[in-house]
DNA sequence: CGGTGCGTTGACATTTCTCAACTGTTGTGG
DNA sequence: CCACAACAGTTGAGAAATGTCAACGCACCG
């Protein structure tokens, strides 16, 4: 399978210099850190890492997707974050604590990945104060991403944080004719919205009914953003 | 009041030096971070600054507590995070949007801060690549809080979000006797869990009653760890 | 084909929220 | 010092939202 093919070098470079921590780093700099990278390829549902796992490196997304989550002992999944291409993720294992403190697989076939690897990286990193700024700036992104995160899991009802979630996602088009797509499967976006996929189901159809959405699958048309805002900020779903 | 005086050069120090960031550098350096502090001493309810508001500079708890949230267009307020004593908040403003995200006030009488003022701790820093290596590994730190905020609000069933806050606040005694108090006011709490201070109040009576929990107001004792665990992680709260 | 996993739907049980009333505490001003 | 307002916390009753369980359709894949 040719199309398969490991990332060249060329790509892993281009790769890493569009990646928030790297950019706008002079060439030589992001060439050496590609020296401290590897790539991996995965299937979906395939393992990166285990929770608990003494930490290699953090990881670059180069194309598909991987899920974090915690299993609760009963086995039930818990998406804590996905990442998708140009996205990277655990860093913090890296710079912190040393172990993976959740569990990351493959959610798409396929998915190439970068292992940076921890100890030359750190060791690079020392060496060179201009890659701690980047670091520092696109680690600060993460955290209000996450704490964007914390307000939508806070929001009290389903259909308020559906609402924002659908609100949140990259859109095309304009006006009443937003065009999404779910990153993916129903049950993971379900996972992630803190519900059951039954709830995530009858949301997706009342909302249809009322005609703020439009769509199947996981191609969607917002129709009318400013009421799927006001149901996002609590407002009762109107009763007609 | 001579015992509100404003901090003295050496107690910020102290408080700076004890600060993840700047764990372990040399004395000179948390010199030169001090000299970029300015001290703020407000009461409860007082705003430290608005959601929106250029960003002056991040701040350090040095007494009392500071809140940090958003206000819904009903007025309702959602706790994003409570900063204590020792810790620091809005470096996320300062270094990667300009601005701060979320409304932030005090929530104790009085509240010491120490605002370290932005324009000239980022000439510092770019300056100085040993504090690059402290930031970055406590933003880390930080990033791993929100994700355990995160997978707290995950669970689904009150219970179990309250049991799991209740597991992880510090504590002081052992085995069937951990001595925990709140950090503030129960509503506050029941925001911070994402529900009403009805349920709450009726689930801490529910623990007690069961024996689980012990103590009246903010001070309470775990009398059963395990069960508490349990509950946490999903177990149905038995009904006996 | 037959299986496996996702998504949907329905009926039902449970949790949680809402609304309203009541208690206890604190701080204020008379 | 007391009456009073303001607020946190508690409790109860009923309504609404959501989870659970179970069945079914549908696509994909061997």
């Amino acid at each position: 399978m040719a199309s398969e093919s490991p990332p060249g070098p060329e790509q892993r470079l281009a790769a890493l210099a569009r990646l928030p921590h790297f950019a706008g780093l002079e060439r030589g700099l992001v060439e050496r850190v590609a020296a401290c990278t590897r790539p991996r390829t995965l299937r979906a549902g395939e393992a990166v890492f285990q929770a608990g796992e003494a930490c290699e490196g953090f990881f670059v997304v180069l194309a598909g997707a991987v899920k974090l989550y915690r299993l609760s002992p009963e086995g039930r999944e818990q998406v804590v974050h996905r990442v998708g291409p140009g996205r990277s993720f655990a860093e913090a294992a890296l710079f912190n604590i040393g172990r993976y403190p959740v569990h990351a697989a493959a959610a798409a076939t396929p998915t190439e990945l970068l292992l940076v690897e921890g100890t030359s990286f750190l060791a690079l990193f020392r060496g060179e104060p201009r890659l701690a700024q980047g670091m520092v700036g696109s680690l600060c992104q993460r955290l209000l991403t996450l704490v964007g995160r914390v307000e939508e899991l806070s929001l009290t009802s389903a259909a308020a944080r559906l609402a924002h979630h659908l609100l949140r996602l990259p859109a095309r088009g304009s006006g009443e004719r937003l065009a999404v797509e779910l990153a993916g499967p129903k049950k993971d976006l379900a996972a992630e919205l803190s519900m059951t996929p039954e709830t995530l189901s009858r949301l997706l159809r009342r909302f249809t009914e009322r005609g703020l959405l439009e769509g199947r699958g996981r191609r969607l048309v917002l129709r009318d953003p400013d009421a799927l805002t006001a149901i996002a900020e609590g407002a009762e779903t109107p009763p007609a």
